[in-house]
DNA sequence: GTCTAATTCAAAT
DNA sequence: ATTTGAATTAGAC
């Protein structure tokens, strides 16, 4: 995952997935989190094409974040209050655009199912000191 | 052309 | 808003 780009595409499709917009919206933040409505404007801010069908890049964007291990839902703190979750990059997943293509990875990126279960545990626990 | 990641539609939660 | 699945599209080799 290389620099929060700048550059337009105006209207064209820019060259990344979904996944990568997401990564650079996520690592563009002083936090590195960000909250659902705050990846969308990220993403709609720097790339016009993105201000059309937005139901369906959106929630093609909500499927990427469930269903990729890399992204990890993490409870809102009573202190920061708003509507969703925040979501960050998993540490682990850092790298996970080493190879050259912003397109698509060589591999998904899937926790084995000890680490996940052990991950969620984690946060469950701290959803709970939150409440 | 194969392999499988990414996208889309959409139901259920 | 989040999770899941089936079906389809499409990038890398």
């Amino acid at each position: 995952m290389p620099r929060p780009c700048r550059e337009s595409y105006g209207d064209q499709k820019p060259p990344y997935s979904y996944i990568s917009l997401t990564a650079m919206a996520i690592w563009s933040s002083p936090d590195k989190m960000l909250p659902l409505a705050d990846i969308y404007r990220f993403i709609s801010d720097r790339f016009p094409y993105y201000r059309r069908n937005t139901q369906r890049w959106q929630n093609s964007l909500r499927h990427n974040l469930s269903f990729n291990d890399c992204f990890v839902k993490i409870p809102r703190r009573p202190d920061r209050p708003g509507k969703g979750a925040y979501w960050t990059l998993h540490p682990a997943a850092l790298d996970m655009f080493e190879n050259g293509s912003l397109l698509r990875r060589r591999k998904r990126f899937k926790l084995l199912k000890s680490d996940k279960d052990r991950l969620e545990n984690e946060l469950a626990a701290l959803a709970n000191l939150n409440r």
